[in-house]
RNA sequence: CGGGACGUAGCGCAGCUUGGUAGCGCACCCGCUUUGGGAGCGGGGGGUCGCAGGUUCAAAUCCUGUCGUCCCGACCA
């Protein structure tokens, strides 16, 4: 077979490249670090946005829609907020053909309009909690871009929420960690994720706390795949969210941000992808089974569309594809490319005994299989296979993990994977002194793998690795 | 933003050293034969050579600048 795409091994920034390309999923705008996504990727994104959206209602959260443009005063309220994001922001200085009085910045996130207007809309401690989110673009300047993985604008989903208590916010934010990433990267994305703390370096702007879901990428780098953040009482402070308690008095919120963006597509690629192209999960795939004719043939074109029939009526996202101007080869390469879960394919040969070929994405493997029971195989290939991308993501994960017991150990084994250090080990020292060679501390976790409350916890291990 | 490489048809590239009317493969269009793993043959369309200056009778080719892309760093979802 024609190699179309550069294999990972040799190349993977150009294998990834290749695939993004091959499979149509996007492609570079016309300004400087824009992306354009074709219809291929975006309905991978808007699966995504599904499944995370239930997730996120599902906590109580509330959609809403706040504006593109935020006065550039607002952004500088928070005194660390400003500073971390200055170097990113887009700023409008013109309008209608004059300049602007004062200058409006394009949200590089929206702490700030929001905690505004949270503002307004919490008087009592009956508003609390209040829990919002938005599904928005929001635009970073960024210096060296990469599809889906970094671009000036992205597509994302941001929470922010309002709380009476510490406690409250507190058990929010790890809420939508564990409940909404964690969960819909796992059981939709099949990647399974780290859930840890973001070092004092790694924390957002602003914040008390930073949590994240690390993933690993088939090349051994990590790549941060959601955030969760404790924002304490800081943007209430700069922002005046108080709220009259049972008590009498005035108190500032405690408030928390969140978000993931669509930076999971490329999360998607790196971390299932083979040498033929993408591999989606099938719970996440916004096209589940590919019924293709191989070639014309007496009943070939009807066998097809009933057996698309016959899946889309079992809930199955089936796709026909009954070209007969397109050679087989190509419809195949292309499927795989795509990463369609199963495909099944009918041609005269296997008409003549009563069956199709069900082919599997994961291993390849073809099976005949009698018509009446395709579309059972199909449900039951579908399931295994969810779970089969799973385990294999966290087999290569283990394989690339290493406990270690020095910093020069850890920079060793970050070359390949992920390294486990104790945090008392790495410290603030080692952490910079790693970063001079580009490995970085993803996370802080307690020696069982579960999420601190805070840095200042004992016995934490710090996961260092390569990142994107 | 620093270091390196590269911008020639939708994609991948040759041509540049030694200036002289722009080429190849794939893709695209038409026809016929094909269709069980990127089909074959024949015919055809498409590029002010990234952009702007300069040198020259003449610039894809030489010079300067600029923009963009990729890789490595610094900054980051």
């Amino acid at each position: 077979m024609a190699k179309v795409l550069t294999p990972r091994n040799e190349d993977f920034p150009r294998w990834y490249q290749d695939v993004v390309a091959k499979a149509e999923l996007a492609e570079n705008g016309p300004v400087k670090g824009q992306q354009v996504i074709r219809p291929t990727g975006f309905a991978l994104w808007e699966r995504m946005v599904s499944e995370m959206d239930d997730r996120i209602k599902d906590t109580g959260t509330e959609n809403a829609s706040f504006p593109l443009l935020i006065p550039q005063s607002y952004m500088q309220r928070e005194a660390e907020h400003v500073e971390g994001f200055a170097p990113e922001l887009w700023t409008v200085t013109h309008a209608g053909g004059k300049q602007l009085e004062e200058p409006v910045v394009v949200r590089p996130t929206s702490e700030t309009v929001i905690g505004e207007y949270m503002a307004k809309w919490v008087q009592s401690y009956r508003d609390l909690p209040l829990l919002l989110n938005q599904w928005c673009n929001v635009m970073r300047y960024e210096l060296r871009t990469r599809l889906f993985l970094r671009s000036s604008e992205f597509l994302w989903q941001e929470g922010h929420t309002a709380h009476a208590t510490y406690e409250d916010a507190h058990a929010f934010t790890l809420r939508i960690l564990h409940e909404v990433y964690a969960d819909f990267m796992e059981n939709v994305l099949a990647l399974p994720v780290l859930t840890g703390l973001k070092t004092a370096a790694e924390r957002f702007a602003g914040a008390l706390n930073t949590f994240a879901c690390e993933a690993m990428m088939r090349d051994g780098k990590a790549l941060q795949m959601g955030t969760s953040h404790e924002l304490g009482q800081n943007f209430a402070k700069a922002f005046d969210i108080q709220y009259l308690g049972s008590d009498g008095k005035q108190h500032h919120c405690w408030t928390t941000s969140w978000g993931t963006s669509t930076r999971m597509v490329g999360g998607l690629i790196m971390g299932h992808g083979d040498d033929s192209g993408l591999r989606v999960p099938p719970r996440l795939a916004p096209v589940q089974a590919y019924v293709m004719t191989v070639k014309a043939g007496d009943g070939v074109g009807e066998a097809a569309a009933a057996l698309h029939a016959g899946l889309r009526d079992a809930g199955v996202r089936s796709r026909l594809d009954d070209r007969t101007d397109v050679p087989f080869g190509r419809r195949a390469v292309d499927a795989e490319l795509k990463g369609y879960p199963v495909r099944i394919e009918v041609g005269p040969r296997d008409l003549a005994e009563g069956k199709a070929v069900l082919v599997r994405r994961v291993d390849g493997s073809k099976t005949p299989v009698g018509l009446d029971s395709v579309t059972e195989a199909v449900t039951q290939a579908l399931e295994a296979d969810q779970q089969a991308l799973y385990d294999e993501a966290l087999r290569f994960r283990s394989d690339n993990t290493t406990d270690v017991g020095t910093l020069a150990e850890a920079v060793e084994a970050a070359g390949t994977g992920f390294a486990r250090l104790a945090w008392s080990e790495c410290g603030l020292e080692g952490e910079a002194k790693a970063a001079e060679q580009g490995v970085t501390v993803r996370c802080l976790q307690r020696a069982d793998g579960t999420v601190p409350d805070s840095d200042q916890e004992p016995d934490l291990v710090a996961v260092l690795a390569r990142a994107y």
